[in-house]
DNA sequence: ATGGTCGACCTTCGA
């Protein structure tokens, strides 16, 4: 099992979308999904429903109605109970898993960052600050690891850095999600121990998207999308790297997610 | 310039 298949998907409710997990899989062939806002408590984890994806090795830290995290997989892992609760708001916004690969044990964080709300400015909203601050201390914590290696940190982080990352730079400097301040947050965090390992692939003058409005009648066609969903790898995973995928046609999928999955194919 | 659409859940909130 040397090739690793690493898929992300903002799935928007887990129990609701349940049924698509069979068109990623079949489209991406991916060895492990990280899922974001899964909106299931644990104790109502669809595990019955799951059982015929044949992943078998499953963490998840969910909560009712909002937020919700999941890693479904083929290779054997563990939760890795190691991260703090960010900004102490007991929101499931993260899980870390150990996997157990034949060539020694990968590092996956699975993250889902604050959205945001809609004004960019901390005072007038806090849901803003919180997505600052958010940051702020993954940056730090990832930076205070000496000696991170491979890892692979994967989620909806709901910032899109690079001016490709968005249909237009100029006008969504003041959207929540390409704010300087977003930017410049989460290029800090990606700089504290890891690389982009999509745009490895995708060079930067080219338009990358993830994620377009629920509120385009016509996505495709208006294409206003953002990447805001990430795969990042530490730097010695670098010559790992074989391919990456970005499934733009799960935007069409039947009642489908506002996002799409993210995929990175390694060598490990 | 504005409003546009979803999901969860109880009527409005979060995205």
């Amino acid at each position: 099992m040397p090739l690793l298949r690493v898929a992300t998907w903002n799935i928007n409710s887990l129990r609701l979308r349940i049924g698509l997990l069979d068109r990623l899989v079949e489209a991406l062939r991916p060895d492990v999904i990280c899922l974001q806002e899964t909106k299931v408590p644990d104790e109502l984890f669809p595990a019955e429903a799951l059982r015929p994806l044949e992943f078998p090795h499953t963490v998840f830290r969910g909560m009712k109605g909002y937020n919700g995290v999941a890693i479904l997989s083929r290779v054997p892992l563990a939760v890795h109970e190691i991260a703090p609760d960010w900004c102490g708001k007991g929101d499931c916004r993260h899980i870390a898993a150990t996997l157990r690969t034949p060539r020694g044990p990968l590092e996956l964080h699975n993250f889902y960052v604050p959205a945001g709300g809609d004004v960019p400015d901390r005072a007038e909203n806090p849901k803003y600050g919180h997505k600052l601050d958010f940051i702020a201390e993954t940056r730090l914590w990832f930076a205070a690891r000496t000696g991170l290696a491979r890892s692979i940190l994967v989620g909806d982080l709901n910032i899109a850095p690079l001016e490709n990352d968005v249909w237009s730079h100029r006008q969504l400097l003041d959207v929540v999600s390409h704010t300087p301040a977003e930017v410049a947050g989460l290029t800090a965090w990606m700089q504290a121990g890891f690389i982009d390992a999509v745009r490895h692939f995708v060079p930067a003058d080219q338009k990358l998207y993830s994620w377009w409005s629920y509120r385009n009648r016509d996505w495709r066609q208006s294409d206003r999308g953002r990447r805001l969903d990430h795969i990042w790898v530490t730097p010695d995973l670098k010559p790992a790297l074989k391919s990456q995928a970005i499934l733009k046609d799960a935007r069409d999928w039947p009642q489908g997610s506002d996002h799409v999955p993210v995929c990175v194919e390694m060598r490990v």
